[in-house]
DNA sequence: CGGTATCCTCGGAGATACTG
DNA sequence: CAGTATCTCCGAGGATACCG
């Protein structure tokens, strides 16, 4: 039962923005609207499987509006909805804070469970 | 070669705080000190490792502080650092954005890919 | 009591191929 | 071009048991 344990916003504010894409692609999103094509060339490395179902999820938390423009070829644009660019400086404090952060020993390029234990 | 894609302070933030607990242990700790026993109360549904795991991680990060007593029986106690106190206004600005993002479709408990995809 | 080590499982996420 | 479906695999994370 992987249920929320408490449900408090802040639980579920970061159900979707936990993981590596998320505040990214707002990121990108913030400069403008964007292809599926352009996001994909922004993250060489997220999956197309993973950009569109973290795009899904942005949208359906109501922070990404997808426009779909019908033809051939078929074109898909992403932009930020008002809501969605509310979050922007709140995701700048964070990095902000960070920034400040003492003993923010510059984090390694992945935590693996081993990283903390092992070593 | 999972490495960060661009190293800026947004994404070794969110390597920090994304997950479902990390947030919840920051809150948890607002109130000030707490032993692992009590962390573990509040969380009943954390995982004995995931608990030390995460907490490690928030030690690592200079968020939390971690405190032994040595004796019998041992005993830890766990506090937020100066720099992690700074970070609860700031997650409080999230929920706070979150409630009022419209659309905010109130979240299902768990969001799996099959809830995007199929349904 | 708090932490670590070991085992095991289940689902997150990559690769690939196909549709509109 | 954007999205979905299928298959596969690896590792996050639970359960358990044992130390200081």
């Amino acid at each position: 039962m992987k249920d929320l344990v408490s449900y408090c916003p802040i639980e579920e504010v970061m159900q979707v923005l936990s993981g590596r894409w998320p505040t990214l692609l707002v990121y990108y999103l913030k400069d403008g609207v964007k292809r599926f094509s352009d996001l994909k060339r922004d993250n060489p490395t997220v999956s197309h499987k993973m950009l569109t179902f973290e795009l899904r999820k942005l949208e359906h938390a109501g922070i990404v509006q997808r426009k779909v423009f019908e033809g051939y070829p078929l074109r898909v644009e992403y932009s930020l909805t008002a809501g969605g660019r509310g979050l922007v400086p709140l995701i700048d404090a964070l990095g902000d804070w960070w920034d400040q952060l003492p003993g923010a020993v510059s984090m390694q390029p992945k935590i693996h469970q081993s990283a903390l234990t092992g070593e």
